[in-house]
DNA sequence: TTGTAAGCGTTATCAG
DNA sequence: CTGATAACGCTTACAA
C-alpha cells in the first residue's frame, strides 16, 4: 500500500525543508541533533530509501555494469558472470545482462541502449556474427563516448580497451603436448571455423605442439566444424578410417561427441584413443569416462574483468594505458587419456 | 571523445529552446517543418539518443525487470533467463540479474536495492536459505510498495502474487508411473531435504504413483540428500544391498551419480535398473546411457513469467486477481530406461 | 510556432 | 542551524 516515500513527503510531514531532511539523513553536522533524530526516526518508520534513479541522474553514474554476451545457456559464460557478479557486488555495483544471441544487430542494439545512461561501463564477449562481419564500430563508439569497455574471451585486436583472455594457444599446446608425451603418434584436432578467434588460436597451439615435437602437420587430421548441431555426424565421417590415437577437441561438446563416435567405431577411450577437450563444464566431470580438459577458469576471468572495469570507473583521472590480461589455463587430467 | 550530447547542448548550438528540440525530435506538429528538419539533422549528426535515466526518472518507470535467482551456473536457471530475456526484449524491457547465491541476506539486499527505482518489477525464485527460514517479509514489502512480483519454480504460498510453476508432483508421478509400467517393482527415489519445496512435491508425486498402483511405500527406498557435493557417497551407501530395479532422481546430478554408483555395483542400466531424472540439461543428453528425464521447460517458464509481469506493469489499472500458472512437464525417454 | 516553467528525487551550494 | 535554489536530462502543459 505505502508507495515508496520521498524526501519531499518526509519534509512536508515534518514541516521542514527537503534539504534539511536530506542533510539529516546524511548526518550532516549542519543540522541540530534534535531535528536529525526526528527525521531519522520518521525515515526509518516509513522505511525511506533513496531513489537510485534520481541518484544516478544526479551523480551521472549508475553503479551498474553492462554485460553483453553471446548466450547464457552455456556453462563457460555463466561462470564468467558469476565471477563478475561477485566482485561487482562486493564493490557496490549491479550487473545488467544482455544477450546478443550471437547476432550482430542485437549486439549493436543492446550496446547502444545500455550506453544511454543505463550503465557506467561494459564487459563483453563478441557475437560470432560480429566477428564474421568484422564490424566493430558500435564498440568503438561507446568507447569514444567515454565508456570503459573490457572484452573477454572473444576479443578484437583492433578495438582498443582492456582485455582478459586465456592463453588459448598455450592451453592447446599443453593439451597436445600431453598427448604426445603419452605416446600419441597420430593426433587429430576438432576445431571450429577460423573466424571464431578462439578456434583459430587453439588450432595454432595444436600445430605448434606438433612442430615443436618434430611431428608432421597433416591437414587430414584437422577438422573444422561450422555447425555445432550436426557435429556428431561430421565427426563420425572424419574419424572413420583414420586410426588416430589422440584427439584434441576445442570444446566440450566436440570432445563428448568424439568419444561417442569412437565407441561406435569400437575404439576404447583411453586405451586406443586419448581425448582432451577444452572448457571444463558439468558434462566433463559427469561423463564416462570423465573428460580431460583445458580449464578456462571462467570465474577468474569474470572477476578480473570486473576488477579492471571498476578500476577504470573509479580512477577516471589517471589515464592508464590499456592492458590485456592473459590468464593461464590448466590441464585437468581425468579418465579420457592415458596416464 | 564526444561525450554524449544532450537536448540542452543541441538547443544551445541551434539557438532554440530545449522544448523546441524535444518536440522536434518527437515530430510534434507544433513545430515548423523547417526547425524540425534542422534539429533532426543536427541530432542525427551528433548521434543524439535520449538518456534513459532521465526518462526513467520522469516517467517513473525504468522499463527494466529485475531477476533474482539463487544461482546462475545452473542449466535450468539459464534457460529460464533465456525465456525471460527473449520476451522482455521483444517488449522493450531490459533485465537486470542478481544472484542470491542461496543466501537470505543477499536476497534481501538485492531486492531492497533494486526496488528503489532500479526496476519496475521482479521475477524471482527463492533462495534455499529463505525457504528454510520461512521469512518472506522482504518480498511482501516490495509487493506492498506496489511493485509486481512473479515467482517461479520455488514459490511460496503465503506470498500473494503471480506464480509460474511446473506440476512437480505430476511430473514425478508420470516418471514413476513409467517405471511401474515398465515392470519396475522396487523403485527408489533420490530427493532433496523437505524444505526445498520442489523436492517435497516430487517426493509426493512418487508416493502417489506408488499408492495409485497399490504398491507399498517403503521409507527405506527414500533418500533425502542435503548436500549435493557428497551425493555420490550418500547414494552409494544407499543403493548398496538394496536391489532396486528403478530409480527416480529429483535432479540431473543425482541421476547421473546414481548411474555411476550402479556401474560400480555392477548393475546394468537399463537392463537391471531403469533411471529417470528431473530437469533436462546438457548432461542428460550427452551421458551414456543418455538420461531419461522429466523436462521442466525452463524457457517456457521464463517466457510465461515475463509475460505475466509485463502484463501487470502495463495494465496497472485493471486489478486482475493473481494467478498461478502450472506448466506441464513432459517425459523425455532416452536410454536409461527400458522401453 | 516557439519558449517558459514545473516536475521526476536527489544533493550541493549558498544565503539567511 | 535551516532553507531556497540550481542542477542532473527530459517531457509537457501552458504562455507568449
Amino acid at each position: 500500500m505505502p508507495r515508496k516515500i520521498t524526501l519531499k513527503q518526509i519534509a512536508k510531514e515534518l514541516d521542514v525543508s527537503v534539504s534539511t531532511v536530506s542533510k539529516s539523513l546524511k548526518d550532516s553536522p549542519e543540522i541540530s541533533l534534535d531535528t536529525k533524530e526526528k527525521v531519522k526516526a520518521f525515515a526509518k518508520l516509513y522505511n525511506y530509501k533513496p531513489n537510485n534513479i534520481a541518484l544516478s541522474l544526479k551523480n551521472r553514474k549508475t553503479k551498474t555494469i553492462g554485460i553483453i554476451i553471446p548466450e547464457i545457456v552455456h556453462h563457460f559464460f555463466t561462470t564468467v558472470i558469476q565471477g563478475i557478479e561477485h566482485v561487482a557486488n562486493e564493490k557496490g555495483y549491479n550487473v545488467i545482462i544482455c544477450l546478443s544471441n550471437n547476432s550482430f544487430d542485437k549486439e549493436v542494439l543492446n550496446l547502444e541502449f545500455l550506453a544511454n545512461g543505463s550503465t557506467d561501463g561494459f564487459i563483453m564477449s563478441i557475437a560470432k556474427e560480429t566477428q564474421q562481419k568484422e564490424d566493430y564500430h558500435h564498440i568503438k563508439e561507446v568507447i569514444n563516448q567515454g565508456m570503459p569497455v573490457v572484452m573477454f574471451d572473444r576479443v578484437i585486436d583492433e578495438v582498443i580497451c582492456d582485455k582478459v583472455v586465456i592463453s588459448d594457444k598455450h592451453g592447446a599446446f599443453e593439451a597436445v603436448q600431453y598427448l604426445i608425451d603419452h605416446h600419441c603418434k597420430k593426433i587429430a584436432i576438432i576445431s571450429t571455423v577460423d573466424y571464431v578467434s578462439v578456434g583459430k588460436l587453439r588450432t595454432e597451439g595444436y600445430k605448434d605442439a606438433l612442430i615443436t615435437n618434430d611431428m608432421e602437420i597433416d591437414q587430414d587430421l584437422i577438422l573444422k566444424i561450422e555447425d555445432v548441431d550436426h557435429s556428431e555426424e561430421k565427426i563420425e565421417e572424419f574419424l572413420k578410417n583414420k586410426n588416430v590415437d589422440g584427439i584434441f577437441a576445442v570444446n566440450e561438446q566436440f570432445a563428448v561427441n568424439a568419444i561417442k563416435v569412437l565407441k561406435k567405431l569400437h575404439k576404447k577411450v583411453p586405451e586406443d584413443v586419448s581425448v582432451i577437450g577444452f572448457t571444463d563444464g558439468v558434462v566433463s566431470k559427469s561423463f564416462i569416462p570423465s573428460l580431460s580438459t583445458v580449464n578456462q577458469h571462467g570465474e577468474e576471468m569474470g572477476a578480473k574483468a570486473a576488477n579492471l572495469l571498476i578500476d577504470r570507473l573509479e580512477n577516471e583521472a589517471e589515464e592508464q594505458s590499456f592492458q590485456t590480461t592473459v590468464l593461464d589455463t590448466s590441464l585437468i587430467i581425468r579418465d579420457s587419456v592415458k596416464k
